[in-house]
DNA sequence: TAACGTCAATGACATTATGTCAGTTAAGAA
DNA sequence: TTCTTAACTGACATAATGTCATTGACGTTA
């Protein structure tokens, strides 16, 4: 049973079959060792054919970004209205573990982003605009606590909200990599905790 | 007034001259676009030569970046025996400040580290030594303040280490880019401030 | 001091990848 | 049916890497 295809479909088809090659071949040989060559083939294509859809390796793989972007997106945008600091910590945690859960779950894609941050500045970016999108919102969310009464006023939302979700970054990428020791509830309770309190005795 | 130099004296010089060229370009250039051949010629070399001192590109920066480690090592190993929560944050600010001054220092050839960390897993792997040698001294530190009432015991010292060093690493290199719209006096009060006393009021 | 083994240095080469472009094929409009 | 044009192709120019057989000077030793 043989459809006809119009001229569009096809390179819609075309379009998304590289992407899907591409996919493959990403997670499992990495960013750098995979070459635009290997993507063609796998897909049964031209060697020129990738470049009529994709400036380069760097583009093809933004392209293949975007949707699980979208995702994290979703978890930055979160609302926060806690009435009282019990009620701040638990949304924390839920952001906390929502981060890390959603990291965990896109592992495989994940790790290729790791590696091709280092390996493009186009991806890099990318990256950096997500966590720009958490730094602000969290950094909005310390404001709001701010002004309720419930969080210290003399610390600057921005920096700290900033170096809260660096922690939280870097602990991302080693659960990504499945370097890291601790489970994901112990990560949300432990950072949770020193960010509400603090380490020390007073 | 000619020198007359041993064979050996030669081939120190020659692969002194290749790091210094190296070094240069590097600096000016960034890591992933400066290529041997490069190097090579402003050294005024073979192009072969290089390959006789350096298995690789990579190998050749590792070899740059020894020295720079030994500095940092040293801020890490620091010594921590505060008596008071007043003078734990006393030395804690302190390895703050030396940690990110240092990284200001030398921010040419900490900027081409941040790249080339992306760009080589061998370099990559040579910084998370240092990083694991702060995180390991930090965690030390945590646990002596615990076994002396300083800190809360609930907390696990390598965990919190971790999360700590991450947040400062990362502010440490928006500051070797540039990017960073903080002081480096700024961000030792708020990080240190945070870490000690928590964000939230009790 | 002459002979010779060794080692620094060399550069041509094989290899591997990238991105371009002029040309081919076939869909679908006229 | 004819013709335009979008989709696709693959040979080519380019650029970088790492290897290796070769060269020639240093310095040891007899």
């Amino acid at each position: 049973m043989e459809k006809k295809l119009t001229r569009e479909e096809k390179a819609t088809q075309t379009r998304a079959r590289l992407l899907k090659c591409a996919e493959e071949l990403f997670i499992d040989r990495g960013f750098v060792k995979t070459t635009i060559s290997q993507i063609i083939k796998r897909a049964g294509l031209g060697y020129g054919t990738a470049y009529v859809y994709f400036k380069n390796k760097d583009e093809l793989f933004v392209e293949l970004l975007d949707e699980l972007m979208g995702q994290f997106y979703d978890v930055a945008e979160r609302s926060f209205v806690p009435k009282s600091v019990t009620e701040a910590a638990e949304c924390i945690k839920e952001q906390v573990g929502m981060f890390l859960t959603l990291a965990q779950k896109e592992h495989q894609l994940m790790r290729v982003l790791k590696e091709a941050r280092g390996a493009s500045i186009v991806i890099d970016q990318r990256w950096s605009e997500i966590r720009e999108q958490f730094i602000h919102r969290i950094s909005v969310d310390i404001s709001y606590a701010q002004s309720n009464g419930l969080a210290s006023r003399h610390l600057d939302p921005e920096l700290i909200a900033r170096g809260w979700f660096y922690a939280n970054e870097m602990f991302m990428w080693e659960c990504v990599t499945g370097e890291c020791r601790y489970s994901i509830a112990q990560l949300r309770e432990q950072l949770t905790d020193i960010y509400m309190n603090g380490l020390y005795i007073k």
